[in-house]
RNA sequence: GUGGGUGUAGCUCAGUUGGUUAGAGCGCCGGAUUGUGGAUCCGGAGGUCGCGGGUUCGAAACCCGUCACUCACCCCA
């Protein structure tokens, strides 16, 4: 049997309505909050996404999906929204008004990763950016909506948490002290904490092997690093979340994977999915803009992974939907008679099916009964040849005869 | 890339120290009811036991390999 790839998934009908639902909440309240819907491609030329994630982060490195196309070029299938989002922007000028741009954006991602639990190859993001400012109003903003798209799909028991990784300098300054700090506890530490010391030695700071945090329960944290600058607009942030309500609580190691954040980051995690908890996360990207050669643009955003929101929602979640009128139309005449009403019903916007499969009354009410019908509209030859068709209520199983020119009346009076 | 777990009907799973024809529940189809659904009862269809090799008189079961799924590491949303 042909099987889909690896780490990808089909989302079936029964889970559709979910997906639906989620969208529905994030376009709504996206939009309400002033952010307008952006769709751009699903694939880039690869350097985009080389520049700004960072060449040296796992994602670029060893998990992007990259072909040649047809001219030779290099074209990668996107990672991430963030990057395309400012492409976009600086090729459609879309910076230049006064007012900072919000945008937000809803779609597939891909990355070439052993897929496990809330973790796929081909996943979905709903994200936002605002750029334009750096104000740290904008920062509380974004982290509302964040959490208010959450709280309106019912989710429980998450958590903020916040931190300031400070702007570049800040960084470099900060990881030569760590460096030094960690220094001669190398022998001590995990192998893989060994070898970020040299590739990404903020990930050590967030090991989960117990020696390692043990190791580096003393360390130096950044936000003692920050720059007056940054650490004034971080406090900014936080009195602004204190202001609204929004509770959050502040992690001094929590770091962001992707190389083009700086100061503001967050990440929203719940304890009820495995090891893959944090359902959104997101910060300031002020450089970004500069690096992908626009003016130099202040930005912040996140990004919310969908497959791993909808494993928190319930299982079922139906609309409420109009009243389901099923033909049953059985017999070398009626058949015909009872297509073309079927056909008549939904031009006049009535939600009507039928069966094509069942060819007797007993296995078309049986039909009627699965597709969950509120009326059966009954119809075989003696029906036809006299004009008239029975509709029969599905839960309290009476039924009316009723006559062919009546019957579109009928039906709207009881939809 | 590394490690663990699991592969038996469409789905969820039983299957005794290796023993003859591999089971159940749900679902599906039909009948009881010749033109009236859901419940009940009866019947039926549906299986390369993931795949390949080995051990054995005999393998769904034991061994080796392989593939798939899954969880975790790593990384990230």
């Amino acid at each position: 049997m042909l099987r889909s790839i690896k780490g990808l998934k089909d989302i079936l009908p029964q889970q559709t309505p979910q997906w639906r639902y989620m969208e529905t909440i994030a376009h709504t309240l996206a939009t309400q909050s002033g952010f307008s819907e952006i769709r751009i491609p699903i694939f880039e030329f690869t350097e985009l996404y080389a520049r700004s994630i960072g060449g040296s982060t796992d994602i670029v490195e060893k998990e992007m999906y990259t072909f040649p196309d047809r001219d030779g070029s290099s074209l990668t299938l996107r990672p991430e929204g963030t990057a395309g989002v400012v492409r976009a922007v600086l090729e459609h000028h879309l910076l230049d008004s006064p007012s900072t741009r919000k945008l937000y954006y809803l779609g597939p991602m891909f990355r070439h990763e052993r897929p496990q639990a809330g973790r796929y190859r081909q996943f979905h993001q709903f994200g936002v950016e605002a750029l334009g400012t750096e104000d740290p109003l904008m920062d509380v903003e974004v982290i509302t909506l964040l959490w208010r798209f959450f709280c309106s799909l019912g989710l429980k028991d998450l958590t903020l948490q916040i931190n300031s990784i400070g702007n570049l300098q800040d960084r470099e300054k900060y990881i030569q002290e760590l460096k030094r700090f960690l220094f001669p506890k190398l022998e001590v530490i995990c192998g893989n904490c060994q070898r970020r010391y040299s590739t990404n030695p903020l990930r050590i700071l967030d090991c989960k092997v117990p020696i390692c945090q043990q190791a580096t329960q003393e360390a130096p944290t950044l936000f003692d690093h920050l720059s007056l600058d940054s650490s004034s607009h971080f406090q900014s942030v936080l009195d602004g979340l204190t202001g609204i309500g929004i509770p959050f609580s502040l992690n001094y190691r929590l770091v962001r994977g992707l190389d083009y954040y700086s100061r503001t980051t967050f990440e929203i995690t719940s304890p009820h999915l495995g090891a893959q908890s944090t359902i959104g996360a997101g910060g300031r990207y002020d450089g970004l803009v500069e690096l992908l050669q626009g003016p130099s643009t202040p930005a912040i955003g996140f990004a919310v992974g969908l497959e791993r929101v909808a494993l928190l929602l319930p299982e079922q979640i139906s609309f409420p939907q109009p009243p389901l009128f099923f033909l049953a139309g059985f017999g070398k005449e009626a058949r015909p008679i009872a297509f073309k009403l079927l056909h008549e019903l939904r031009e006049l916007g009535i939600r009507a099916d039928t069966d094509y499969k069942s060819t007797n009354l007993k296995s078309l009410l049986r039909s009627a009964d699965k597709l969950g019908a509120t009326y059966s509209i009954i119809m075989g030859d003696d029906e036809a040849r006299s004009k008239t068709a029975i509709i029969r209520n599905m839960t309290t199983k009476t039924q009316e005869l009723i006559t062919l020119e009546e019957i579109a009346q009928k039906v709207q009076s009881l939809n």
